[in-house]
RNA sequence: GGCGACAUAGCCAAGCGGUAAGGCAGAGGUCUGCAAAACCUUCAUCCCCGGUUCAAGUCCGGGUGUCGCCUCCA
């Protein structure tokens, strides 16, 4: 397949260091809060990546960290009179929670900043022995300008960069650009690591270095993140991997786009953010994954009420279309027919079409177009009515390629197991009303079941619950 | 100032030189006791101006507009 690397801002093909093998580390949160819409972005569209790949037969190692020693998350234990660690343990669970709504699985590692501290020392130690690192009181800091290649993946320069810089200047810096690896610990921060350098906590940055080689190793197939991490986050990693280890840090970067509110900028600092754990109140969490799906993930996508409306009932009809067929292949009484067999045999092309523009730098967009014909095509054949076989096998198509991407994992709604249950009891009722054509009576149970969030549908197979659209 | 992205119907959105996918919304129809769902029909010449080409949303140049990075941020 191809993927645009940003490094080289090209589509490439992909090719694995090893095959049928591929290293990815995506930049996780910090987690001192719920994380937002924006932050949901990343962690769906590379979910999906990962899942594409292990669909066409990759073992994926897929690493995501918690930054779980932060600013911020110091900040935010004062603010709570909690301890830091216990900021992290609360967030952390509240992510998985978070995550789990939008469909986004488990990664193959999950590491802490606070459970690889040794690692991140000896990173920083081998820096400074290396001689691209400077102590200054306890500090530790990245000499940029030892490091010529500095601004490659940004496609900047250091005095462009300084030229720029908007960043305080700090008088032990050799250079304004230098970032801290190591952060001498400040009165009233409860965490702290011994080091060379006296007791601190380690920079941002580097915690993505150390992680990334003690879990994938020296050079990886794929980093990937949001944009907005391209500048100073993936540079600076960047030149401490390869400063440190000499060779390659990651064979190909992926970057998504933003979100924005409003064609706003979203950010924690503007205050114009929306949780997911708030967004997941009055939208499921499969529509906020279709709508960060409905379009590339490296364009810009607009977040709005509007379009919360339309990723819901356009993944209502997604669903239509599979709740119709698993009720055809509990209730369908009718045979097998030659026409179904070729319908059935056709459906390979929407396949095909999906594997092709997956393939073509993860377009979730056209792939999500593929199962729409796909879903099309089959309407067709149901619409009179189908054998359970022919709704069999087009469902099987269905959800293999919905699945890749996340959606349509929801069991169906389906008719209650408890035969005592109220609601099979006035479904039953309505049946008899419906026969002795009391519509009256029938349409009465029909709105009580709505208000209860239930809806009905009258098919020749019998009646069909249809889920409630979230 | 440096670096970069984007501009396609009412809304979202794909398209990577060969004559405009898909979804939402709307209109008309079929089916239905009525609905719902589904089906059928209908709904664009792609920001502007030049250029290259037999052929350009699609390539090149110039505009205009929007957004972003250069500071913690996905």
């Amino acid at each position: 397949m191809k993927i645009f690397n940003s490094m080289t801002r090209r589509k490439e093909e992909f090719v694995p260091l090893r095959e049928g093998e591929v290293n990815i580390y995506v930049c996780g949160p910090t987690v001192y809060n719920y994380f937002h819409i924006g932050n949901a972005r990343p962690f769906v569209v590379f979910d999906t990546f990962r899942r594409y790949l292990e669909y066409r037969g990759e073992r994926v190692n897929f690493v995501q960290n918690f930054t779980d020693v932060d600013d911020k998350i110091l900040a935010r234990a004062r603010e709570e009179k909690i301890g830091s660690l216990q900021v992290g343990e609360k967030y952390i669970a509240e992510y998985f929670k978070d995550a789990g709504a939008l469909g986004v699985r488990k990664a193959t590692e999950h590491p802490r900043v606070t459970e690889n501290m040794d690692e991140i020392v000896v990173f920083v130690k081998t820096l400074e022995d290396k001689g691209y690192a400077y102590a200054a009181d306890g500090d530790v800091y990245f000499d940029t300008g030892a490091w010529e290649s500095y601004g490659k993946l940004s496609g900047q320069n250091l005095d462009e960069l300084r030229a720029g810089a908007r960043i305080e200047v700090d008088e032990r810096k050799k250079n304004p650009l230098d970032f801290a690896l190591w952060k001498k610990s400040k009165e009233g921060e409860d965490l702290s690591w011994d080091s060379p350098w006296g007791k601190g906590r380690p920079g941002w940055h580097i915690e993505c270095s150390a992680m990334s080689k003690k879990y994938l190793g020296d050079t990886i197939d794929i980093h990937a993140g949001g944009q907005d991490l391209i500048f100073p986050h993936h540079e600076n990693e960047i030149a401490q991997s390869e400063a440190a280890n000499g060779v390659p840090f990651a064979n190909y970067w992926m970057h998504n786009g933003y979100i924005t509110i409003d064609k706003e900028k979203m950010s924690k600092s503007r205050g114009n953010f929306f949780t997911v754990r708030d967004i997941l109140t009055e939208y499921d969490g499969e529509a906020v994954r279709y709508f960060l799906l409905a379009g590339h993930y490296r364009s810009p996508i607009d977040f709005s009420r509007d379009l919360m409306e339309q990723s819901k009932s356009a993944l209502a009809r997604m669903y239509n279309a599979k709740d119709t067929l698993e009720h055809l292949v509990r209730k369908s009484g009718l045979p097998f027919t030659e026409t179904e067999r070729a319908a059935l045999s056709g459906l390979g092309a929407y396949r095909e079409k999906f594997v092709d523009v997956m393939d073509d730098d993860l377009n979730t967009a056209d792939a999500i177009a593929a199962i729409f014909e796909l879903i099309s095509a089959v309407n067709v054949n149901v619409k009179d009515g189908a054998s359970a076989e022919f709704a069999k096998g087009a469902l099987a198509v269905l959800l293999e390629l919905a699945n890749v991407l996340g959606l349509l994992e929801q069991e169906e709604s389906g008719e209650p197991e408890d035969e005592d249950s109220e609601l099979r009891v006035l479904i039953e009722e309505r049946r008899l009303a419906r026969e002795e054509k009391n519509w009256a009576r029938a349409d009465e149970i029909r709105d009580l079941l709505k208000e209860m969030g239930v809806v009905l549908k009258d098919t020749p197979q019998g009646v069909q619950i249809i889920r409630e659209a979230r």
